[in-house]
RNA sequence: GCCCCGGUAGUGUAGCGGCCUAUCAUCCGAGCCUGUCGAGCUCGGGACUCGGGUCCGAAUCCCGACCGGGGCGCCA
């Protein structure tokens, strides 16, 4: 029996193949019996293999090729047929079939049935929803997003680090968080790095990034919101106002874009998405703007108001409809709406206004943040506005005691990203394993 | 956390007081078929979430639990 090592898989099978043997591994999608003839469809990593039987040639593994139930793992050695008949332009005629692992019956789901299934029975058989290729295609376009951010970030000097998720106190006020026993001490799973990212800007580390997992215990149950999610955040030193924080979030977006654009085209037709690569500079509203037009678009809406869902959706219908953008900045939010941010800083000439930005993407945030407060004093006076404990942040605070430059950053929600980009209709399909509310398995 | 809706074969559904011995598709099994690829044909298999209640009678109505879907709030 030939080595597992040396399977050759579905992509690389060519000309030059024809009349040589190969082996070949995978799953067996579906078994077609027609009395003389047999046809395997064998699905690999990249693609379907046909397996092509002939009961006169070899009644006893015609038996065996027949009799093989769907999606068990097979490791077939056979001869490569030039074949215009096969949809690939080739099959393999089997001279040996291994079944290293047989599938049981009934499928929990199934892989190439003719009906649909309900995204819940997917997610608890996700490992058979992620034999569709078209399922697979998700990740891999999300890999790519992903590269194309590193590479953009990479290139603009960023350096990717690591925060503990294992912290003593949260960042934000509203979000709540997930206590843990930690040893003999209470400790929360980490809802934002944002401490520690800060931190990092009083260190020479002034410009850095992170990709990792964010936990968030509310209790909300929408199709765009998860308990852990992967946030892509960013944090940069001796900026002058939040301006530059905006141009790392608009390179990171394009360069998502267009770096998926170019290396998952496959994978974006299997989905059937388009992706418009989309110009830049990306408009800037600021929020008040974003209210004025919220009122002549006839929504019922006053300044200080929050935009609220309906009027993330609306502002992201108007802004297609009059410019055709997909991804805009919405800036420059009142500290009133922000109050609750105490780390943000407030305009200079109207403290009443931060430079805090949100980019949203078709209706729907996927970023925020803006210029942090740096200077210690009118810090300290921020969180006492928000009645904080000082003490139990003096890890934080220190760093502003020693030298901290102006700085800002945001976060940026991977899934979100991924799920308005290709349309899916709802965020748990960007998640190979999601954790919501309700689910903890698997 | 609040509001609305729903749970019927492995999967997706129809039925919404007696016509249900529960529909259809998919799937599974047996058989026929040497070019299938949404294969076709014949025959067979498989289900009313759980616990109370109303009623002569409950898949169907009521209550509770569990699970799920959507919306809002909040946010990435």
């Amino acid at each position: 029996m030939p080595s597992w090592q040396h399977i050759t898989y579905s992509n690389e099978i060519k000309d030059g193949h024809f009349g040589k043997s190969v082996a070949v591994g995978g799953w067996a999608q579906e078994v077609r019996n027609l009395g003389g003839i047999s046809f395997l469809q064998l699905r690999d990593r990249f693609g379907v293999i046909q397996i092509t039987s002939l009961k006169k040639r070899d009644p006893e593994l015609f038996r065996q090729m027949t009799t093989i139930q769907r999606e068990s793992v097979l490791l077939i050695t056979g001869t490569v047929k030039e074949s215009g008949e096969a949809k690939a332009g080739f099959e393999v005629i089997p001279e040996t079939v291994a079944v290293l692992s047989e599938a049981m019956t009934p499928l929990p789901l199934g892989v190439v049935d003719k009906v649909g299934a309900d995204l819940d029975t997917r997610l608890n058989n996700r490992f058979m929803d992620l034999r569709k290729p078209e399922t697979r295609a998700i990740f891999q376009i999300r890999a790519k997003a992903l590269e194309g951010i590193r590479g953009y970030l990479t290139s603009e000097g960023f350096v990717e680090v690591t925060t503990p998720k294992i912290v003593a106190a949260g960042a934000e006020g509203g979000a709540t968080l997930f206590p843990i026993k930690y040893f003999d001490k209470s400790a929360y799973l980490a809802q934002s790095p944002q401490l520690y990212k800060q931190n990092l800007m009083g260190t020479g580390l002034d410009r850095i990034f992170e990709i990792a997992p964010a936990y968030r215990a509310e209790a909300s149950d929408t199709v765009r919101h998860i308990a852990e999610f992967t946030s892509l955040d960013i944090e940069l030193a001796f900026i002058e106002s939040s301006e530059d924080v905006m141009a790392v979030a608009e390179g990171i977006a394009y360069n998502g874009l267009r770096h998926v654009k170019e290396a998952a085209s496959e994978q974006l037709d299997m989905l059937g998405v388009e992706i418009p690569i989309p110009e830049t500079p990306f408009p800037r509203m600021t929020y008040s703007e974003a209210i004025d037009l919220l009122k002549a678009n006839g929504m019922k809406v006053e300044h200080g108001d929050d935009l609220g869902t309906e009027g993330e959706k609306l502002l992201g219908d108007v802004i297609m409809r009059e410019r055709g953008c997909e991804l805009y900045f919405i800036t420059d939010f009142p500290t009133s709406l922000k109050r609750g941010t105490f780390y943000a800083k407030r305009h200079d000439d109207d403290p009443e206004r931060t430079g805090y930005f949100d980019l949203d993407y078709m209706g729907q945030e996927i970023v925020s943040g803006g210029q942090r407060e740096h200077r210690y004093d009118v810090l300290v006076e921020q969180m006492k506005e928000n009645s904080m404990d000082l003490d139990s942040f003096e890890f934080y605070l220190k760093a502003f005691r020693f030298g901290m430059p102006p700085h800002g950053g945001f976060g940026f929600g991977i899934e979100r990203y991924v799920q308005k980009m290709l349309h899916l209709p709802n965020i748990r399909e960007a998640v190979l394993y999601p954790r919501d509310r309700l689910r903890l398995i698997p």
